[in-house]
DNA sequence: TTTGCATACCTAAGAATCTTATACATAAGT
DNA sequence: ACTTATGTATAAGATTCTTAGGTATGCAAA
């Protein structure tokens, strides 16, 4: 897909959803894990992915500890609380979309 | 969803492929359409959707006709030869978005 | 009759989210 | 010495939307 439009408003989503499998995950780390999981169809661009990171800690959905490995920083991000009950959310507003998106573009029903 | 972050991106999408299927429709038709086919959970604005006629139009994917019923202007909207490639285009582009989240957020792969 | 709703078009200001480009720094390979 | 990988970050600009307005006709209800 190479970042499509569509891809636009998922960033959030991905992000708690990756989060709340794995505990703990830097900023690196998730755009590597992204890439892997769609076989390089989907690149996480870093302007994209730290201020959203940010974002969503000021909002109180994450939480930082940063660690110090091999000399270089990083930052784990983990869920909150309340970042795992938007998690929730996110999730079911997707497949909502989803559902919704094919009942405009499914031919049987246009 | 009431337009849902998610829903950016994917209006010419639905534009287009409403005008696959129907041939011509004016703007204020596809608001209601659309309305329609999702129960009203999706509800394009004014807003986004003029522009957004313009610009496919701008871009040679639509033509326009123009035409009056009870004294009202309707603008009749319709695919060109490449606004039809741009479809098939889009819808798999849909379908890869689809896929791609799903291969996201599904628990078992991730 | 005038008030409101549906129909029908449009644009402008601002918000949100992204890309692109750049910057800094360490480690390891060529 | 140079490049690639690891790791963070921000700023300028593009795109796409929401919100809020504007214009105008037709019809029904108060």
């Amino acid at each position: 897909m190479s970042n499509s439009k569509l891809y636009k408003g998922s960033l959030n989503t991905i992000i708690l959803k990756l989060l709340n499998q794995h505990d703990k995950m830097y900023g690196y780390e998730i755009t590597q894990k992204v890439k892997a999981l769609t076989k390089g169809e989907l690149n996480i661009t870093e302007g994209a992915l730290y201020p959203a990171l940010h974002k969503l800690e000021a909002e109180g959905l994450l939480d930082v500890e940063i660690a110090k490995v091999d000399n270089r920083l990083r930052k784990y991000y983990k869920l909150t609380e309340s970042g795992t009950k938007e998690t929730v959310n996110k999730l079911e507003e997707l497949a909502e979309y989803i559902k919704t998106m094919q009942a405009l573009v499914s031919p049987k029903l246009a």
